[in-house]
DNA sequence: GACTGACATCACCATAGGCTGATACGTTAC
DNA sequence: GTAACGTATCAGCCTATGGTGATGTCAGTC
């Protein structure tokens, strides 16, 4: 079984949706948001702490945490006037073995020295 | 053992050095370069093949090839006037195992509750 | 109820990055 | 040698995206 990234392949549907996967690595390829990712994987941060970690500023945080949320990355949960984020394992898992399944299957085609003829 | 991404965390750097993992991250986040990972990891093919399975031009895959040779993720090998591009596990296999840690991490946190005191 | 702090949103700018046509280069075929 | 083919490079356009300051909103605090 191979990624879900394109519709041929065998079978049954990966971990994540199709379109989530392109919105995911995208969020990852940002080396600020892999930063915020980082630290979430460690505690449950809110904005303030971030602030402090990174050195980013509050609005650009801001920014960054959209997209980290809208990628189904992280998770917010308000408390009082704060905002606490933290990472969803899900959505690491799934790539984590998507990328596992492209890279056997790579390998296999290493070995077995696949190579469709011109 | 976390990602390679952050310089403090615990110890043995993961499977690729640093700086390269941003740039194997958007390399492979981007649909159309996804999809020719995709179909390398089944065979070895050259640019003339990959025209047709995409459907996009010469002059695009030959730029998207590049930034995947750049970040490691895939192999030229000149055959005749052809070049035959075929997909490093490698790249793929320490993508997979840093993102198996981040996710054991994040899943670690959420289980424990880890969470920072504003 | 007015103020402060945490956070989100908006408008703007600068840059990066993807797509394209034109073109150059190397290899095979004639 | 010349032509045809596969591929890489270049210059230009256009959109997407990251950074920033100003502003809005909501929750506590006095």
């Amino acid at each position: 079984m191979v990624m879900s990234v394109d519709s041929d392949a065998s079978g049954a549907p990966a971990t994540g949706t199709a379109p989530d996967q392109a919105r995911v690595l995208r969020a990852l390829a940002d080396p600020l948001r892999m930063r915020i990712v980082s630290l979430l994987s460690r505690e449950a941060l809110c904005t303030t702490h971030l602030v402090e970690e990174t050195g980013a500023k509050q609005t650009n945080l801001s920014n960054h945490l959209k997209i980290l949320r809208e990628a189904g990355l992280v998770d917010t949960e308000p408390c009082g006037r704060f905002t606490y984020y933290a990472l969803r394992p899900e959505a690491l898992t799934g790539l984590a073995a998507d990328f596992a399944a492209l890279a056997s299957a790579a390998r296999l085609t290493a070995e077995a020295g696949f190579k469709r003829s011109c």
